[in-house]
Order: structure tokens, then sequence, then C-alpha cells
RNA sequence: GGAGGUUUGGCAGAGUGGUCGAAUGCGGCGGUCUUGAAAACCGUUGUACCGAAAGGUACCGGGGGUUCGAAUCCCUCAGCCUCCGCCA
């Protein structure tokens, strides 16, 4: 959520950049908020004269009693007793007006960063670099719909016949090849600097409130209603959701988290073509990384995990590209997001593998998540970063046609000591 | 799932209707003393909102209620602990 005091103090700047992020009627809606925050201050002004009204006699009252004098303390009640209607009106006017408010706010995007190409459509996405060489595939290659059924790696119709669509069952050389890619992208984060964490896969509405899942993103998670939990729909929830209502020591940042979790998603209405095989699931798995940092260092953070990213595909042996993605295409909380996406040669398309962002404040805002700047000592909202590192589904669909051959598949050279196999045939 | 207990500031722990935002101790920060450190002593030490400031308001697990007045009484929800049941 965008801070009010950021709204107040610049107005025609967050216009400019809620436009900038394709945002409609920005000028109304930062209008409304104005207002309704220039009345929010009124009424509070009003409300705190007329609690301390209150207060102020109350302690009379208490000390006329204490000396005997009923009456007059009887008196004073009446008094108190017009003052208590009147807060009871101030208060609920506004609580109405801390909900418009809070309503209004809701609905704003975070601002995009400067370099944000401007663009409505992936196809205004910025291609930033372009790495690896695209294989030439044998004669027979097949895409990897084909060749996990072949080699028996990953059953789509037994996990229909288990759950449904979209929640594959991995077999065998499949189901290893999916834990070694776990532990290699966990111990390469650890190896980075970040701290593991195997956190719950169900999190409370608060948790999905403070990452902004909810209240946009409803229909896109699995709610398991009996208990009001969330299934998560990526480690980002829980990891970021540590720190809601901590305020850290400055010296205490960066802050770096990673973790292992399935990723459920209800992906309702999509459909058809991309969406075969791996290539998109209502369950995948992810190793996540999180940075908690200060502002001035948020930037180049980024780019560190960008290139943490980059160096796995690069292990890996994938050809990938990354891209800095539109003001349209980005996500409602980022501020600056690069995409990650492999070239799957068989199917030639590029798959989405990873996602970077930058969320400034936009995060932390609605977590409380500070931090005490030791030369000023005043509380400041800390940026929140994180990157896939990375989600598995796509790259096994990769990795499978990539390095396809007519004797098996091979396995990458930095993952033969994590799976204990070199091929698959 | 059943029964009981508990939830107060960074931590420990008082407070059971009237200057309580909250005693005290520990910890933290600043200072005195010291060659330096420790000890001792003195001071200071929650968060948010409104306000130019003075100052004001809210917060004692969350929400609601009683009262002129609630950390304190009532209702309700949640977390933690103990015992029982069930169970990987």
């Amino acid at each position: 959520m965008l801070e009010i005091t950021t709204i107040r103090q610049n107005p025609s700047h967050v216009i400019e950049r809620l436009g900038a992020k394709n945002f409609d009627k920005a000028a109304q809606a930062i209008t409304d908020i104005l207002a309704l925050d220039a009345q929010r201050r009124a009424v509070q002004q009003q409300l705190d004269d007329a609690r301390n009204q209150n207060k102020t006699i109350s302690e009379q009252i208490g000390k006329l009693y204490k000396q005997g004098n009923q009456q007059q303390a009887n008196e004073l009640k009446q008094q108190v007793n017009t003052i208590n209607d009147n807060i009871r009106q101030l208060e609920a006017n506004m609580g109405s007006i801390e909900q418009q408010l809070d309503a209004q706010l809701v609905q704003l995007p975070n601002l995009p960063h400067q370099s944000v190409p401007l663009g409505k459509h992936p196809d205004d996405n910025q291609v930033v670099k372009t790495s690896g060489t695209v294989p030439t595939l044998h004669p027979n290659a097949k895409p990897h719909w084909d060749l996990v059924t072949q080699y028996n790696l990953v059953n789509f119709e037994i996990g229909a016949k288990i759950t449904g669509s979209g929640f594959p069952l991995y077999i065998g050389k499949g189901a290893r090849l999916q834990r070694a890619l776990i532990n290699f992208f966990l111990d390469e984060a650890i190896a980075a600097g970040y701290t593991e964490y195997l956190p719950p896969h169900l999190v409370n509405e608060a948790s999905a409130y403070a990452t902004g899942q909810l209240p946009d993103k409803e229909g896109q998670m699995y709610h398991a209603t009996a208990d009001n939990l969330y299934l998560i729909p990526t480690a980002e929830v829980p990891l970021t959701n540590i720190y809601r209502d901590v305020i850290l020591k400055q010296d205490e940042l960066p802050v770096k988290l990673t973790g292992y979790t399935p990723c459920f998603r209800r992906e309702a209405g999509s459909h058809g073509i991309g969406t075969r095989g791996l290539n998109r699931l209502h369950q995948f798995d992810k190793v996540e990384i999180v940075q908690i940092q200060h502002p001035d260092n948020s930037y180049q953070a980024l780019e560190e995990m960008l290139q943490h990213v980059e160096g796995l595909l690069t292990k890996l042996g994938l050809p990938y590209r990354v891209l800095r993605l539109c003001g349209g295409d980005m996500s409602f909380t980022s501020a600056l997001t690069y995409d990650l996406e492999v070239f799957s040669a068989a199917q030639q398309q590029w798959l989405e593998v990873s996602s970077v962002s930058n969320f400034e404040t936009y995060q932390a805002n609605r977590l409380k998540l500070r931090f005490r700047d030791t030369e000023t000592k005043k509380n400041i909202l800390a940026h929140t970063l994180n990157g896939s590192a990375l989600a598995l589904a796509r790259i096994v669909a990769s990795l499978l046609e990539n390095n396809q051959t007519p004797n098996g598949i091979t396995i990458p050279q930095a993952l033969q000591k994590y799976t204990g196999f070199d091929i698959i045939d």
C-alpha cells in the first residue's frame, strides 16, 4: 500500500507514476484520497478534543466522589453524557472515513521505478539480455509432455485421478530430479548468504493481506474455508510475513531468507495454448529468495538477486533472456520487475521461470516492517524484494527438451551430485 | 475434541474500577568516576495518529460491551501452557 504521506506531499508525481502503470482514473482517485485524508484529520482533531473533555471531567467526578460531593458529581455526569453522545457520532464518522480511505488506498498499485518501460502488453517488455545458446535438437526431438511419458517421469492422468488436472504425479527419476533441483537451488542460496526456512504452507488472512494477495487476488488462491486459511501461492507470503509488525535494528539489515515450498495457484480461467504439460500447473515447487533492505541499497540488491538467478540458469546450461517488465505487465505490488525466461527448444517457446522484484515500501507498509535509523532514531519502512530461484516445473520442461539426445536425456554436470545419475534413459 | 490455567513495555514481573502509559528489576543508551574496563552512582529508554509548537489522543493478546471513568468488571475470538482423548 502506498504511504499516505507520499500522496499528500507530492500528489502530481503519484498521479504521473500511476499513469505509467496504466492505472485509470489516477487523478480522480488521488483527489478523493486527499479529500478523505483532510476529513480524517479534521474529525480526529474533534475526537481528540472531545475525549480530552471526557477524561478531564471524569477525573473531577472521581475527586468529587472522594469528597462526598455526590450532587455536583451527578451534574457533571450529565455533561459527560452529552459529550459521549458526540464522541459516539464522531467515532462512527471516523470509522466510515477510514474505511473509505483504506478502500481507496488498497486499490492503488505500487508506483513504477523510473527505469520501467512504458507499455501495456507483454510485447512492450524490454529484453535487457539474452544469454546461452539454443541447442540444435535431433530430428526426432519431442516436447517435454511426450518425453515424460516416454521415460515415465511424470504422469498427468494419475495426478488428475488423485486430485485434478494441473496436479502432476512425478515418478522415479522424475521425482528424484525434482528433489535434486530443490536441493541444488537451496544450497546455492545458502552459499549466497541466505538463511533457509521451511515455513507453513497455509497462511491466515492477515498474512495474505500483508503481502498483497488479499484483497486483490482472492480468487487466485485455494481457500480452506473451514479454517479460513489460504494455500500459499508462493513462499514469498510466509517468508515475508515472518517480519510482519517487526522493527529491526539498522545493523540487522539486510535480511536474506530462502525457502522451498510447493506453490498452489488456482489459475482460474487459464487453459489452452501454452498451458500443456508442465508449462502451467495448479501445484508446482519453487525455491524463493527474499531480502529486506535499507532503501538506499535495495536496487543494488535487486541486481544481485538477478545475477544470482542468472548464475543458476548458467550452471544448468539453459539459454535464457532477461526482461524488464513494462508498466502494464508488472505485478500490482512491484516497483521494478525482471522476468527471466528460458528457451524450451522442442516447443520453441520462452518460459518464464523467475520473476525478481523490488517492492520498495509497498509491502513493508502493509507489513509494518520498519527499521530504526541509527542517525535520526526514527523508524523507517524497509524495502522488500523477492525472486524465484527458481520455479521447478518449467525448468524441468526445458531441461528435458534441451538435453534430449537419441540415447536419453543428459543431466547437467552441476546437478549430477544431487541426482545421483547423469542420464535418463 | 474435552477440562483447567494464562496472555501487561526489549525481557522478567507488579498492578483487580479513579492523575496507570503503567511500580520494580534486568537489558539498552548517555554521563560521572577510571590510564582503560568492570563495579558503583546519576539521567534516559514503547508505538502510532493529530498539531508549526505547546500539547492532545489511542494502544496492557484481538474485537465488542458495562460505567462519568476500564490494564482492572462482563461477553466473544485467538495464541501459549498443563492434563485427558485421538493421531503421523
